[in-house]
DNA sequence: CTTAAGACCGTACTCGACTACGGAGTCAAT
DNA sequence: ATTGACTCCGTAGTCGAGTACGGTCTTAAG
């Protein structure tokens, strides 16, 4: 018989905290089991399931309202719903990550810069932060 | 003579709020021109460039807080120590890529999974999210 | 039985990043 | 001179994602 957490065990298990967990049954992220007769809820291996699903989907960049979207899914029925949603989060996921590494080339450069600058003149990242667009996400034109 | 811009013009330049210019001034991360006696401010080229690398950096998961670390190091006396900002910002970008490259990855095969299921028994994207830990930021052992 | 830990619940607070509002002043065009 | 768009400024509200608080109730241990 799974049913064997309290809510504290629940989100130690999982490792979040107690109102967090309480803050997802409001946001209606997890369904609260009933309360027998006066008594406390006790919560199984699927909420503790349902709560890993939520950390991981927020870890992949969906906010808890795209999560929400994602757990209406969860009959399995859905799978074609599913992959659109998953496949509009990998391009996002892609764009930034192309971002990012624009970047990670533009900061190893000027850390590199500074290095050899040596305290000399101007530093080259603060000049180069002055700028402006030292990493473009969109190319944008008729920049005068 | 570069100080042509009204807020509202830097704003739209930029493609920002308003109130969002005036937000980074009470911040601290740009600096107000002072007001000519009686009237209205005026912004320049250097100013614009300011609010681009802002919203570029917010682009990459740069808090306003580290920006503004950054930004203060403007007088360029302070090479080194710029170096070193830049060199653990750096370290920050390495390890975000890192993360949302296994983000990519994970993403990628459960749409495709998806995609060759077609709609039958258990979606994979769902099943991965409940299954819990498709990706991991940082390794953890002894996980029964 | 007493007691302490923990559950329950609603409400309120926090934090980061904006965004909106309202009243007074300024500027350019008519 | 008047109008209307815009600036200036402070304060307040919003949104997402929690986190904290305080009072009452349950439950397990001693």
């Amino acid at each position: 018989m799974p049913e064997s957490y309290t809510i504290g065990a629940l989100a130690r298990e999982v490792g979040v905290n107690v109102e967090t967990v309480r803050y997802y049954q409001r946001r209606g992220l997890i369904g609260e089991p009933r309360r027998p007769p006066g008594g406390i809820r006790r919560y199984g291996k699927a909420h503790a399931g349902r709560l890993r699903f939520i950390r991981q989907a927020q870890e992949l960049g969906f906010s808890l309202e795209e999560v929400r979207e994602l757990l209406v899914l969860e009959d399995g029925q859905h799978c074609r719903e599913a992959e659109r949603l998953g496949a509009i989060k990998l391009t996002a996921v892609r764009e930034r990550l192309g971002q990012l590494r624009r970047v990670e080339r533009a900061l190893a450069a000027l850390v590199d810069q500074c290095h050899s600058n040596a305290g000399r003149v101007r530093c080259p990242l603060i000049a180069a932060l002055g700028a402006g667009r030292m990493v473009n996400s969109r190319e944008q034109r008729s920049d005068g």
